[in-house]
DNA sequence: TTGAAAGCGCTAACAA
DNA sequence: TTGTTAGCGCTTTCAA
């Protein structure tokens, strides 16, 4: 009995012509007669085959499946990526397996048993330098990086423009004439991180801010880093009217550390997120942000490999996609009353 | 050239042995003296080789690889059920190819191509029933419904248990003398909607509630269906002095169409969620909810997949994961005010 | 314990 | 236009 139910053969027989005939029609040859064709459909339709992908796979030496690494699978900015990258894939015949890849150890274990083991034509890796993982980069695969801004000379590369991000979001609040501004901030090991804060550091120079009046607090992206961030900004004594969260999240976990504090939003402090979650604009008070579509940036993701999947010389690309300023109502005019809090 | 770098062929080559031997040593076969094995190993080290797993998938008639479709792979729900079950299948030494099946149509078409072609060994669905999709469920292949609690005679289902949650969901409300309950539902075609549901008749039963003091608002789980269904409920001139939303994302839409109208939470309104996302904590009021664990239903569902993978004639299993309320500050003691307004 | 032969289901190259 | 012959790289008999 065989493994498979029908195979090729079993097409070919009830056809009465050769297993490579129903080949050469399952893959669209032009050769082949309509009359043979018709047939062969018929012998296909009435067995119910359906070719073996990894038979496909096994001779054309490739298997039309994509490996996507990040960080986690959970958070939005990385489910909306992944989702962003397997749409294109399946529009283009791929598929995506996306795998999380917490840390540099778990990425090299997968490039070693999705890469090298040939089970995928390629792979996107979100944030590789936020440790040694791109370290443990295959060399000679095709491969697109995400969330990276330094170019690279192999490699394509896709990111939001974080730099004009920070910059946007530090001049938003510049406006509204807030100058002593404090920072909560990703790892700083990530090159996000130290993108938007040199946009940040910018903007805060063209408009002449004494870099003395600004502060950083490192968070770990998550809303309790952001809690607990802004705890400790509280009781350390800066001065700040306004607090530029480096994602959404810990700008709720600002808010409500904030709001713990008796301290309002935005009458006595200022906070602007960035990512603009789906949840951002529900929050008490809505958020003002920045926008990302990660969903897009896994959708160019996904295409740059693809392209380089099948044209391996092509030339290296780098892209950057352009950040937006949302503005809800947690960001208000300076009201010349800056917390200030004795340091404990 | 050839097209994998290094085969066993040439491993066995420079060791000295036929090639099955080499295919031995990789598969831990005991039957191969350990000198013999030494001089494998190191060949395979010396040539970098790496087996190609399309050819393994190929000789054994199984890939490792699981499939799993859900809805969408960026609500909170589906990504950690997604991740859960991604740790449990690497843990066990198969990858999760996860893909997003919108509707009826994409998963017949994700069946064809991912499981009839011989991809994957099984399939894991997260909510078969919202829609038709379960009558496409291939026949005849590993598969686990999860999010299911109908029990089915041939597939292997794991749920939280929605009922219990619903009817806690309630019990609550009715402990601090709510009795006029507004619910927010999710799609009534889907299962979990019913459960819940239904855990609250039995409850508003149980408590001699009249029914026709509830009234239910269909939402589609998104922040915004909670909103406006909340808006809807407003105009509606139903008297209610609580609101059970299905999700925590509808809950907090809902809390902020609340706000909006000048109701103040817990207040005037008790509002109580369903999931414990991560932002239910840090919101404002913190969330009252019924926390529920997805990430522990993808590890069961990956775990339940792969052992009838392994064992097809094992006996089919029903599970159901436990609910918990989660108080917080969003509910709070019915304080004889009910809302009221005229209907417009 | 090891090796030789056959085959997994398909595509590619060549021949007819 | 169609068929034949070889593999793709591995595992699984079966012999030695």
């Amino acid at each position: 009995m065989p493994r498979s139910r029908v195979t090729i053969r079993d097409v070919a027989a009830l056809a009465g012509v050769s297993h490579q005939t129903v080949s050469r029609v399952i893959n669209g040859h032009e050769r082949v007669t309509p009359e043979t064709r018709q047939r062969v459909m018929r012998a296909i339709d009435d067995l119910g085959y359906r070719p073996n992908e990894v038979a496909r796979s096994m001779a054309q030496g490739r298997t039309r499946l994509l490996a996507c690494f990040s960080p986690n699978l959970i958070d939005y900015t990385f489910a909306s990526l992944i989702e962003g990258a397997e749409q294109m894939a399946r529009q283009q015949g791929y598929f995506l397996l996306s795998a999380s890849a917490p840390d540099e150890e778990t990425f090299a274990c997968l490039v070693e048993e999705l890469i090298h083991s040939r089970r995928a034509d390629g792979l996107i890796v979100f944030n590789p330098y936020s440790d040694g993982r791109y370290t443990r980069m295959p060399k000679g695969v095709p491969g697109v990086y995400a969330g990276v801004h330094t170019p690279t000379e192999e490699l394509d590369t896709i990111s939001l423009d974080d730099k004009e991000g920070g910059r946007i979001a530090a001049q938003h609040l510049l406006s509204l004439d807030h100058r002593r501004i404090a920072c909560l901030t990703g790892p700083i090991t990530e090159e996000c991180t130290r993108e938007r804060l040199a946009g940040l550091a910018n903007a805060l120079g063209d408009a002449g801010a004494r870099s003395e009046d600004s502060v950083n607090f490192e968070g770990d992206w998550s809303v309790e880093s952001g809690y607990r961030a802004t705890q400790m900004l509280l009781r350390s004594g800066h001065e700040f009217s306004a607090i530029c969260a480096q994602n959404d999240r810990m700008a709720i976990g600002a808010i409500h550390a904030l709001r713990e504090a008796g301290l309002h939003v935005p009458q006595d402090v200022s906070v602007i997120g960035f990512d603009d979650i789906p949840l951002a604009a529900y929050i008490n008070p809505p958020l003002t942000t920045i926008r990302q579509v990660p969903y897009d940036i896994g959708q160019v993701a996904a295409r740059l490999l693809i392209e380089r999947v099948e044209q391996p010389t092509r030339a290296v690309q780098h892209l950057l996609l352009p950040a937006k300023l949302i503005v809800r109502e947690s960001t208000a005019v300076y009201q010349h009353r800056a917390v200030k809090n004795e340091p404990r």
